[in-house]
DNA sequence: TTAACATTGTGTCTTAAATACACATTGTGT
DNA sequence: ACACAATGTGTATTTAAGACACAATGTTAA
């Protein structure tokens, strides 16, 4: 290497530097909802940094130059816990000046539902809980912010779309579904009016089965009508209420 | 400068190259809404890019390493406008991997909204202009998929929460109000119902003043109550239907 | 000055949805 | 066979939405 060649490597240091000031980086944060034993529930992750050492964290990485927004928290989604083929939907984006320890990153959270009990994460192996959204008092960073603002996102959507159907099984009960409702919405609701209101919205199909294994009378299985599966799985862009 | 100083220079090109292949860059663009003449408008720049020669694009630019998003959508209206003091709400974001022609840049995009009549910009001399929401086309960048879907979060939000008298001056009729309600959801209303469901609402008090200088009978005129005025200018974080 | 005009202001009826509330039925477990 | 735990169902009340018509008021122009 000439000392010409050393001029021009340090001129390009020089404009990397500038560069480097300009550089944010940019993450993705996924808030995966999941329902078990009639609690809503968030996967974690024990964080790395010593910063927040015995705190958890959602579950992120950084953005590759080579991926958009959604595919980075598919990535993620599919990396971290083997899921594919999840609803997922962004939801808030983050940048306050501190909120990441090691330098200035921004990120876009999205929130996942998905169906705990018919995907077995190998979730120990990883580092990865299942927590109860009621008993989190504080996260990592800023997620604790980011969890309550995609909780409040799930409330208010809870009531307008068909969503919630990917926390559940194929075949459910009316009573898994209003157990489900009411542990997103943190109200007790009363069992006739919310079939009612279910029967009027017109998600559901009955399907002729009955519950098994339960220690009493059991009730008739519904499954979500599958035109609203198309929806449920990705909902790109701007959607209406059903 | 030895042999090994080069070799140290040389490494530390690797690690910034590897940080540069890092590197996007994030911006925030401004969905600027007015409303003048019965009409919805948005504040547009004429495309100062090649490839968009003869566009428009929303007001935007790429956020500085020490400001958080809120504020870089503040100072960017501040900066364009000399506005203060309005209403800005974060929608969503967009990072497709080929939305900006000279590199890759995501963007977070926020809706305002802005009494035009008020506020008299300087918007020849910027070449900034007022469009109508309707005769748009086509806009520079993904700034048409941008603005449809922050007008699509405004008419899900304009009948749960007090937003939209931000469009309007202090004191106004219960007609241009309702004209703006049918400018903004695109149909029409009915005169007796619209006025039951703003009662209803409870949002407005009625100042004893009446219109002056139109060419019928004068109506009452109304202001927002001084407690959803707060909500109204900045409604930071997570907000519940009044 | 008066008549035409444009818009204000107001109420009832009907329908749809939300809420409050109680009892007979069915399968399980002991 | 009895206690238990849940299912499944209907009616009455209140609240909101939607359809719809007419008298009153101020301006403008003949």
């Amino acid at each position: 290497m000439t000392e010409n060649d050393l001029r021009l490597k340090t001129a390009e240091i020089e404009k990397i530097s500038h560069l480097d000031y300009f550089n944010i980086g940019i993450s993705v944060d996924c808030v995966i909802f999941g329902y078990d034993d009639k609690d809503l529930k968030v996967l974690l992750i024990k964080s790395d940094l010593e910063e927040f050492e015995g705190l958890y964290s959602l579950l992120g990485d950084l953005v590759r130059p080579d991926e958009d927004l959604d595919t980075a928290s598919y990535r993620i989604l599919k990396e971290r816990t083997g899921l594919d083929d999840v609803y997922l939907e962004q939801v808030h984006s983050f940048g306050s000046l501190d909120r990441h320890p090691s330098g200035r990153v921004i990120t876009v959270a999205y929130y996942s539902l998905v169906d705990i009990k018919n995907h077995r994460l190998r979730v120990d192996s990883n580092e990865l809980h299942w927590h109860s959204i009621q008993t989190i008092k504080n996260l990592a960073f800023d997620h604790k912010l980011i969890l309550d603002t995609c909780s409040a996102r799930l409330q208010e959507q809870v009531m307008d779309y068909p969503v919630i159907f990917n926390l559940l099984p194929e075949k459910f009960s009316l009573r898994e579904l209003q157990e489900l409702y009411e542990a997103i919405l943190g109200l007790e609701l009363d069992r006739r009016n919310f079939r009612k209101k279910i029967a009027l919205k017109d998600w559901l199909i009955d399907t002729e089965e009955m519950e098994e294994n339960v220690p009493h009378r059991p009730g008739k299985l519904h499954k979500l009508k599958s035109e609203y599966k198309k929806i449920a799985v990705s909902k790109q862009g701007v959607l209406n209420p059903v």
